[in-house]
DNA sequence: TTCTTGGTATACCGACCGGTATGGTTACCA
DNA sequence: TGGTAACCATACCGGTCGGTATACCAAGAA
């Protein structure tokens, strides 16, 4: 990627994060990283396409800050992931879910819907990895899909609400829940 | 409320939820609803206003809903709040949550945020009195706060995945939080 | 009977949308 | 030396956006 596609990249996932996808125009992807309309479109073809390329991005970044911090953490690991939402210093996440939030405006057909199902697919399956490792004894999918749930809670609720430590009320409870064990059956 | 304006409204708010606000304009809702763009700025003013009237449109048949299951059921009626999001009959929730979705989509100072708020405020508030009403016992503050994380996680993910079960699986949640009261501390 | 109310139909406005066309400039590389 | 790749600037395209203007019509109330 050219140095100008790069720069696209980085300000439309910033503005497509903040402003929404569809309230934000090429054009001012385009001069806010300060290249002509024409090499976006070189770049990238179409809007469509940048949309795409921004969730895969946007998913790329999360997804090796969370594997980085898995790789330093300690046990149990499944607390790390709730705590990967809160410690991210390249997203800001302050304005929810990237992906949800894409999801409640792109229309059924685009193709960056199936970007964002992979998305969810990929943290849930990690999150089964992790509960699994951290309490063997318990019915580890019931418990990842419990704890997956609280997340997708909390962040949704990020930039809705005023008080922000929903995530860290999740943290406890998934603390507790990986105690018991609850949720199963 | 003029019959041309319910018809517009009934229109709007199956579009907006359908296709996301800022995909449908207005000139979609009039022709939709029978009714010229003129009879439609007479009754709503603006754009921005016939958003807001969605959205508590919507919040006042959703709880209408709610309280009239709550009023036929019996205990436990915190299962009866979450069954409601499955049965309701006139607004078909198949594209997740329309307050969370419309916050993703609603520029930061856009009225109908507040209307989002005071939704999601009551919806919560609700909760917590059934958790008292039904489990005394427990925290019912930080249950009530578990279950409402769960649910919205569920709902959120309405119309993302293709499995819809999540309601269900929180109803089955719900029910072992109310009994030993985990979730609380 | 006149006047207000709630409509109709149509045409228009400026602004913005995603996307394209033309042409020029730099810099590196064979 | 010549060519190609990565950019720049600008102007334009058809279409849609939210919103307004003009003019007409029918029914119920004064």
């Amino acid at each position: 990627m050219t140095p100008a596609g790069q720069r696209v990249l980085d300000v439309a996932s910033r503005l497509f994060y903040r402003d929404g996808i569809n309230s934000v125009g090429v054009a001012l992807v385009a001069e806010t990283a300060e290249v002509t309309k024409k090499t976006l479109y070189d770049c990238f073809g179409s809007k469509q396409k940048l949309v795409v390329d921004y969730l895969r991005h946007r998913h790329e970044i999360w997804w090796s800050h969370l594997e980085q911090c898995l790789a330093e953490a300690g046990r149990p690991r499944t607390l790390t992931l709730v705590d990967a939402y809160l410690t991210h210093p390249n997203l800001r996440i302050n304005r929810g879910c990237a992906f949800l939030n894409a999801a409640a405006e792109l229309p059924a057909d685009h193709p960056g819907l199936d970007v964002i199902r992979d998305h969810k697919k990929a943290v849930r399956a990690r999150l089964a990895d992790l509960v699994a490792e951290d309490a063997p004894a318990v019915d580890s999918e019931s418990v990842a899909e419990h704890v997956f749930l609280l997340l997708e809670g909390a962040i949704a609720h990020i930039g809705i609400d005023d008080h922000n430590n929903r995530v860290q009320q999740v943290r406890q409870l998934a603390t507790t829940l990986l105690d018991n064990g609850h949720g199963d059956r």
